[in-house]
DNA sequence: TGACGTCACTCGTGCTTACGAGTTGAGAGT
DNA sequence: ACTCTCAACTCGTAAGCACGAGTGACGTCA
């Protein structure tokens, strides 16, 4: 019957079977697999081999494979949450596009040390301490998370009494410091990397996925770096937005009663 | 020696095992990895239990295995090339951060439908005529690639006599949009996944290493979407880098000479 | 001294066998 | 008619064996 012909390894030419099977449509989104044994007979290969090639389309997120039941194909992840990272000049403001998040536990407050990455972007050297404020959010909505962490340099929190409060929320922050008297820009960042085992379990990422990583870098007067936010979710359940809206000034007002 | 006790199969426990090697610096990145034979006689297994567990470590993307040589920690991936996706209002104009970008092959221009994806953002149906532009770019420093698609509407090709010529660059696009009288506003967003085939090939990705992609929607007056512009890039290589930057008007001047 | 070939070592692939464990449904027993 | 048990299905894990193929070092020969 279904005799192969294809480029490369066997369990290979396997894989790219099924994978065109997936993509005409043949096994649709949530559709159930032949069984290993099935396949076998199909493709005429041993189990090992069939269980290889099940194993690739799996590390590559296409179907999800459960025990005593069978593999099923994944449904395309199209992300079905979308934070707003519109950035708004509006009385010199930031919406993290979180604010209607809810903590699934109370902020987390320790003192830490810059690292390679978040050292430069905040102008210091590497393994100088900084407070850290951590926090594990989740849309009321869907339940989708988010990590999210405060990296303060201790000149920022020195000069900002409301940072000494764990509780403050990042949206807050940019108002205390705008009411501190600092003119605030921004610049944000946003990459993507496979999540490490923690990062996994506490977004509950499916395997073979990614997460976004948005680090967000508010800049003072003379371009002093002022205070890091990053944020972390799921990118099969979660996409940033970027727009420009509103009316924009060229000197941004600081609102006094923030 | 070194029989294990760890949760789970063998084969998780040797990964285990190696991870932690890793992540305690007993292997830097670039080290080599103890051969296979080796492994086998450190943790008293056979060599599936080794293979297995090195492949869970390459499919996490923590090493690559070369054939004939060995496995090799993989350096933490840094994204090491920043595309500027700046939002600017001089000049209702919108920088790619890709212009520098050199064109590894001619433009392809092929009329195309829309996706449930794509369909939704321009405001058309799924299925509708559109045109589709596809570029494949590579930055001349590092030779990271890119791969770009514009999606236009018959509707906006026909009122803009510029996007007949295929050669016209993203940048240019805006450019004659603004000059047929469009009033231009943007929305991008942001997201990753795992790359197709295809992709993978085309953009050189390693093994478990996701893309990042942005689509932006250019939006004329009325909210009438325009244009669609995506953006696809290795994530272990890339970031984009948002910013508001110099002064910005609220009405933003359309220049009749772009 | 140089070029070449061999050989040892590496991972890549494939088959067979065996058993454990989760899931489901059919059938026997009540 | 209902419930419970068990058999038959599913995938998960592990071992052993065999051979192919890429790489590099070393020794031999010209």
């Amino acid at each position: 019957m279904g005799e192969i012909q294809r480029p490369g390894a066997l369990y290979q030419q396997v894989a790219a079977e099924i994978r065109s099977g997936i993509a005409a449509g043949e096994y649709p989104p949530g559709a159930l697999l032949p069984s290993e044994a099935q396949l076998m007979e199909r493709y005429q290969v041993s189990r090992p081999t069939v269980r290889k090639a099940v194993d690739r389309l799996r590390s590559e997120g296409l179907i999800d494979v459960v025990h005593g039941k069978g593999s099923f194909v994944r449904s395309i992840p199209t992300p079905s949450v979308t934070i707003d990272r519109t950035i708004t000049r509006e009385g010199d403001t930031f919406r993290t596009g979180l604010s209607d998040w809810a903590e699934v536990e109370p902020p987390t407050v320790t003192r830490g040390h810059t690292t390679a990455t978040t050292g430069p972007l905040l102008g210091l050297e590497e393994g100088e301490a900084v407070f850290l404020v951590d926090r594990l959010l989740a849309d009321p909505t869907t339940g989708t998370r988010a990590m999210h962490r405060m990296v303060i340099p201790l000149a920022t929190a020195a000069e900002v009494e409301e940072l000494e409060n764990p509780d403050i929320s990042p949206d807050q922050v940019y108002a205390a410091l705008a009411k501190a008297g600092h003119h605030l820009t921004w610049r944000e960042t946003v990459s993507a990397r496979m999540p490490l085992p923690d990062e996994r379990a506490a977004l509950d990422i499916p395997e073979a996925m990614p997460v976004l990583s948005a680090a967000h870098i508010a800049t003072g007067d003379n371009d002093r770096p002022l205070i890091l936010e990053r944020m972390l979710t799921s990118a099969s359940r979660t996409q940033l937005s970027y727009a420009i809206t509103g009316p924009l000034s060229t000197s941004g007002a600081v609102p006094n009663d923030a």
